[in-house]
RNA sequence: GGCAUCGUGGCCGAGUGGCUAGGCACAGCUCUGCAAAAGCUUGUACAGCGGUUCGAAUCCGCUCGAUGCCUCCA
């Protein structure tokens, strides 16, 4: 079952070709640093994409890099977000793309997201964006205008329905617009832009049968998805923001050049507010993903970790609104520690001669979770109840045979790692190594003071590592450290 | 102003017609030289007001509030 938001009903999800799934999502733009909240919608379609790997599927996800044509406002009088960027750091528009391309990509590296089938560019397929605006021009369902073509709403709205996906009606949102200056290109204000005429300034530019321009935004999802995925494919993704204009406007332009309807089923991920207010630079509300894992931001008390960050989000529903804040981070953390506590468990649990769980019913609720429109929280609450008999087992109050043991060590691991994407609590590299070694010296001294009753001593071992952020854990089989 | 989504216990966050979500925090217990950590146990909430129903957090209406889009932002 997954929600469709073009119904705004959950439908029973049936791809096109049986065994095969085709997924597309929207993409960012490069002209800065990724959003937190873009990463969150990646993050979202990332364990769907897992998930449904995880099924069997062989899917083909593409996912875009929109590095030319979105241009700075939809009245589309704007400049090229790209080329404004790199108007303004002096440098090359790819040099902007590349470089944020990249940022990109080391973030959603750190999240440990799985890279898509396909990622391609905006400014790669120039030439199939030109094509298809011939085909819509052909088709009457475009205008040409000193250079620049626009796609007609109006005319589109006489014989399609322009406004489904977002539940807007035409008449209403004409009734609404605002007077915009310097319209004068357009035939009704609801028109996009296809291709846009470049200013002599404009340095990204390209030749079309209508002069030196670029292309609108929009087309690129358009073409691409159609390129890779065909006329018809199964998923499309993106963030909520995107569901007007962006995605009706692929709806039309895919109806107008190949009079169907290009998907069977939109998914869109839901906002990410920060301490409860949407993020915008311009109030300072803002957090960038790499600020997380320094720490450095006033509204964060500690940095952490990519993985803490992912569970955090996995622990709320793709559909839902979610507020990121310290606390919520904080309290995300603790309960990611004890699911990995418990992971860390399995390996070395003794086993009886019952079992004192229904392993099977658990794995099935597990499945029918993330059945449910990908309840990624649903499922992390089933795996709480694992950790609970994990625990209890651990402990010698319950038991679970050998046989259950196997199937749940195995359903834990291909749910927190495979299809959720987590990872381990690594503190790898040289330097970490070193600093065991470290506490570990000062651990054993400690031991020997304490078992000398040297209270003074051994206190003020645990007490100054605590001031320094390494706090000592006593446990049965010795004492750990945790930074 | 229009459209959309949503308002759940101290906090975060599932559920969506009758049966304990889960996490964090708090409290109690176990463990411990004392702690911390860890583990176990407990906690009965659904914005407000009407309505439908044998029964509503769950459906309908209104009010209030939030968030998003409509205008750059995922």
């Amino acid at each position: 079952m997954v929600h469709n938001s073009l119904s705004g009903k959950k439908e029973l999800f049936e791809p096109l070709h049986e065994g095969y799934v085709g997924m597309y999502v929207c993409g960012p733009t490069v002209y800065s640093n990724v959003h937190l909240g873009n990463c969150r919608t990646f993050m979202s379609f990332d364990m769907i994409f897992r998930y449904l790997r995880h099924l069997g599927y062989k899917v083909r996800y593409v996912r875009n890099i929109t590095d030319a044509g979105h241009l700075e406002d939809d009245a589309d009088q704007g400049e090229d977000k790209i080329a404004k960027k790199a108007r303004l750091e002096q440098i090359e528009p790819m040099e902007v793309v590349q470089r944020y391309t990249v940022d990109f990509h080391n973030i959603l590296e750190k999240f440990n997201f799985l890279p898509p089938s396909i990622e391609p560019t905006a400014t790669g397929h120039i030439v199939e964006q030109i094509e298809i605006i011939k085909v819509i021009l052909d088709k009457g369902y475009a205008y040409e205008k000193n250079g620049s073509v626009y796609f007609d709403v109006v005319k589109f709205n006489s014989d399609h329905e322009y406004g489904k996906l977002s539940g807007r009606k035409l008449e209403d949102m004409i009734a609404n617009t605002r007077e915009l200056t310097a319209q004068d290109e357009k035939k009704n204000p609801q028109d996009f832009a296809l291709w846009k005429r470049a200013e002599p300034q404009h340095i990204m530019r390209w030749p079309s049968p209508w002069g030196e321009g670029f292309p609108g935004w929009h087309l690129e999802c358009t073409v691409m998805s159609t390129k890779y995925l065909g006329e018809t494919f199964d998923i499309h993704g993106g963030g909520m923001d995107l569901k007007f204009p962006h995605h009706e406007c692929e709806i039309a332009q895919a109806e107008a050049s190949n009079d169907v309807s290009p998907v069977r089923y939109w998914l869109h991920a839901n906002m990410l507010t920060l301490n409860g207010k949407k993020m915008a630079k311009s109030t300072g509300n803002n957090l960038l993903p790499h600020e997380i894992f320094t720490g450095d931001n006033p509204t964060l008390s500690k940095a952490y970790t990519a993985s803490v960050v992912r569970f955090f989000m996995m622990q709320a529903h793709y559909t839902s609104i979610l507020d990121l804040s310290d606390d919520a981070l904080l309290a995300a953390e603790k309960g990611y520690n004890r699911l990995m506590d418990a992971l860390d468990l399995l390996g070395n649990l003794n086993t009886g001669k019952q079992s004192d769980m229904d392993v099977a019913a658990w794995k099935q609720r597990c499945y029918d979770a993330m059945n449910d429109d990908f309840n990624s929280p649903v499922l992390i609450a089933q795996l709480f109840e694992a950790v609970k008999t994990i625990n209890l087992v651990n402990d010698g109050k319950a038991s679970l045979t050998q046989e259950d043991l196997a199937v749940l060590t195995e359903v834990m691991n291909a749910f927190v790692f495979d299809v959720l994407g987590l990872e381990t609590r690594t503190g790898a590299g040289v330097e970490s190594n070193k600093l065991e070694g470290v506490v570990g010296l000062l651990i054993e001294l400690r031991n020997a003071a304490r078992a000398n009753k040297d209270y003074a001593t051994s206190d003020r071992i645990r007490d100054e590592l605590a001031a320094m952020g390494i706090q000592l854990k006593d446990g049965k089989e010795g004492t750990t450290f945790s930074i």
